[in-house]
DNA sequence: TGCCATGGTGGTAGCGCTATCAGCTATAAG
DNA sequence: CTTATAGCTGATAGCGCTACCACCATGGCA
């Protein structure tokens, strides 16, 4: 009878499952791991021990001896809650099946000096790649510090994203141009465009998408109201403002993203005007936002929790001894989403 | 020369930082975590060795050699998007110090037998301890399930926990206290309530706090329309709606959570009534939400990402071997927020 | 002088897993 | 019937860290 280890836990390890299968740990570490090279009778058997005896992999140890890279980066700056807590939800879920750690960074300076200074915090603490989401993914001066440090990274949702650097996104183009069809189809003639800030590429993207289905639809453009708007709420209001001030005022109005739209719609009430009898809007991204107003907001679905899922993933794959990635750039599939912000325009 | 082992990912050890410094790698190891029995001159050179070769340690190493708890779960529902990202941030934070993994596991439905069936996921999974946020912390499925698995579990946020359980919560009596409280200073004198779902402990503190400051005025609380509400935007429209249909309606509008808050200015925008010139809004929370809107709202801040922080250090301190904490409950500062949302009754 | 505390330190032995390579079995080829 | 080839399996040796105990000085006490 040998003596337990005083310091085991009493869980169940490799060499457990491995002696009720009646084979050795290497076999067992084989069969959980993608498993090539197992004889088929041979990875039933451990699978039926595995099951019988409960087992799950200790990850730690797992980490440690496959001397994997262990500490992923995330620097985040305010995005919008919602758009941060399904991401996150997506890179814990990919976290967790790599054993590796994410490690979370607040940049919420708009100074390059802070961003850097953010960045610089994860060069310190040895984390052995990064993930950029939206807006970070396209400031340069977090781009450079990595570079510099050496550490790749990816970044999601990007606009347009530089050939050859690693990203996930979505088809900003092809989604923007078939919410604005959506709006054609309807009825609408006299669309509003809230622009997105302009130092993110996504931005630049809807719109072409925008006049793209203007273009393709054989309307004129020129005679389409543009505003700038910056993503936010505030600029969002401001760009309604200026586009319902107008002498002959939209019939729809299509914001770069839900926040804006959110805005656009209090901007409409507020003047009396219902959403969508009188007015529609619709959004860009399916935030929480957008089910919590009224009307519900008609807009675009990002699949945010699978990106962040894809640029771990791709991360991981990068820090792989063996392994460049081939394909670098990986675009999701977006979705349509129709609620009730939208109407037939008014007949006049 | 020695051949270093390919597996080696040439990083920094402690054997490294002990050479360096002259002592053995257990000296290291005792100056890094805490340093009992380590003289001063000693330490001081393990700290100089760390500094220069710019060590960090190997977390995985660590909770294998230490076996300390390496997955605790996070059951979460539906909550505010905005409340959950803010959570996460904190949790992770909490996790990457304690060198922990969070296991996050989501729990959709409604029904006993769902929640029930999600909590046994983390069973299945051999967390150690499981984190549960509102509204999951009052569902007696999840926990009765966890009880019978012998997983200890920290909730957070309830309003009133059960004596002697593990939880992290602020002061929702008060908090509700002070914001009716900062109405009656505006001079409301005429305040519609809207509850929270009553499955909720905390709804019940939130009305009770509002109570406790009516009285406390001399002001008649039978006289305070009072409407029930769930927590959701929804349910917000339809309970706003019956406050501002009376023949007498109130001046002023306190919501148990920002949704409902956000609901209830929808409902008087489309009414024609401005906020807060007509009429004032508060809410509970200060989710993401209460920005995204106009007027911005006047709420009460919970410390989010300070009580994930704090439920999860609890929890891995009643994980470890030795240690039943001392203090099972942790009550956090709240804080209100004024804005926008809220003015002295219109004159009549 | 001996003896036990006590604070400080190092050596040893793993934690649970996987990389590596050697070996072993079948099948194919010479 | 050998030899090459491939497929499958196991023994060994760590990954970087810490629990555990042995050890050595001290110094106080009998």
């Amino acid at each position: 009878m040998t003596k337990p280890s005083r310091r085991s836990r009493g869980s169940i390890t490799v060499q457990d499952v491995a002696r009720e299968a009646g084979v050795s740990a290497m076999t067992v570490s084989r069969v959980v791991n993608g498993g090539t090279n197992v004889r088929e009778a041979t990875r039933e058997a451990v699978l039926a021990a595995i099951a019988k005896l409960n087992y799950s992999p200790n990850s730690a140890a797992r980490s440690l001896a496959a001397g994997e890279a262990t500490q992923i980066g995330l620097l985040y700056s305010n995005p919008s809650a919602a758009y941060l807590s399904q991401f996150l939800i997506g890179a814990l879920a990919a976290a967790r099946r790599a054993g590796c750690h994410l490690v979370l960074e607040a940049c919420e300076g708009e100074r390059a000096e802070e961003q850097a200074e953010a960045t610089r915090g994860f060069v310190q603490t040895h984390v052995q790649g990064v993930i950029l989401p939206p807006p970070l993914s396209e400031v340069t001066a977090v781009r450079d510090e990595l570079e510099a440090a050496g550490i790749p990274w990816v970044s999601v949702a990007m606009g347009l994203p530089p050939e050859g650097s690693l990203n996930v996104r979505i088809d900003d183009f092809a989604a923007a141009c078939a919410m604005t069809k959506h709006l054609l189809d309807m009825g609408h003639r006299h669309i509003g465009f809230i622009r997105g800030n302009p130092n993110q590429t996504s931005s630049a993207e809807r719109f072409r998408g925008f006049c793209a289905a203007i273009e393709e639809a054989g309307l004129d453009l020129a005679s389409m109201p543009v505003e700038q708007g910056y993503f936010t709420f505030r600029s969002g209001i401001v760009a309604s403002e200026a586009l319902l001030d107008l002498p002959n005022p939209p019939t729809a109005i299509f914001a770069s993203n839900d926040d804006m739209a959110a805005a656009a719609v209090g901007v409409a009430h507020r003047r009396g005007l219902h959403v969508p009898q009188d007015l529609s809007v619709v959004g860009f991204d399916d935030t929480a936002l957008a089910t919590t107003m009224w009307p519900e907001l008609t807009t675009v679905r990002q699949p945010i929790a699978a990106m962040a899922e894809a640029a771990l993933t791709m991360l991981l794959d990068e820090l792989r001894p063996g392994g460049k990635i081939d394909e670098p750039e990986q675009v999701l599939a977006h979705q349509l989403i129709v609620r009730e912000s939208c109407a037939p325009p008014p007949r006049r």
